[in-house]
DNA sequence: CAGTCATTTCGGTGATTGCCGAATTATCAT
DNA sequence: ATGATAATTCGGCAATCACCGAAATGACTG
């Protein structure tokens, strides 16, 4: 992931509307939800809304896909992937292991 | 990590300056750079750039700690990790293996 | 084709952001 | 104290953002 993909990916979550749309969509999973029912759960206006969603689908962390009239959107996780690799790529040059207290703090220790 | 300070080091991060500052930072180190050296190699004006470094700090993502007359400012990598824990939260219920393929977008396969 | 439902676009307003130069504060050396 | 260097605060301006209601588009149904 570039910089000015980075860019608009933090912008895109720098906003309590637009942030609350992406976690409930990642909660909701991979189905998605209509824009209407986001609005509804989030008690946002619709306008409003469509606005958010928009920079969230041009970031590329939500995706959008018809679904007869409804257009249902949801969480890009591969987009969080790059996300997380671009914001270690500097300091870690690529390798995790090298940012030492990432790995416990993302509980990774195997199968419990 | 809270919301509201997930979505304060978004923003910080969420303009070309701050994020050159940000992963400049990362690339120095933890001794970090003092405000002018930053201006000077980012070629930012000092003004400009304070106000910069004032959110970034403010954020939580960078750390300043005063060495004679210089401020030295440095990357928080504890943020980033805090940061990343509560990208991942949502989706894997603190359990990062139930992501798939964050694994190995990170190169995490114990070392070659 | 007429009607309905889902979503987006438009128009306008108030608030916030980013930028710079000038002035100010803080720290240290002499 | 004086002067020099480091950094921040201030004032003003142009640009962008977030919000809402109203109107328009798109997609399906009868």
């Amino acid at each position: 992931m570039e910089q000015e993909a980075a860019i608009d990916v933090f912008a895109a979550l720098a906003q309590p509307t637009r942030i609350s749309v992406f976690r409930l969509l990642v909660k909701v999973g991979p189905a998605g939800l209509p824009a209407l029912e986001i609005a509804r759960r989030l008690d946002v206006v619709a306008s409003t809304l469509s606005g958010h969603l928009s920079i969230l689908k041009r970031s590329g962390i939500l995706t959008a896909t018809r679904h007869q009239r409804e257009i249902h959107y949801a969480a890009n996780i591969s987009a969080v992937n790059e996300l997380i690799a671009f914001l270690l790529s500097d300091c870690c040059n690529g390798q995790v292991g090298n940012c030492g207290d990432i790995l416990s703090l993302l509980n990774i220790e195997g199968p419990s």
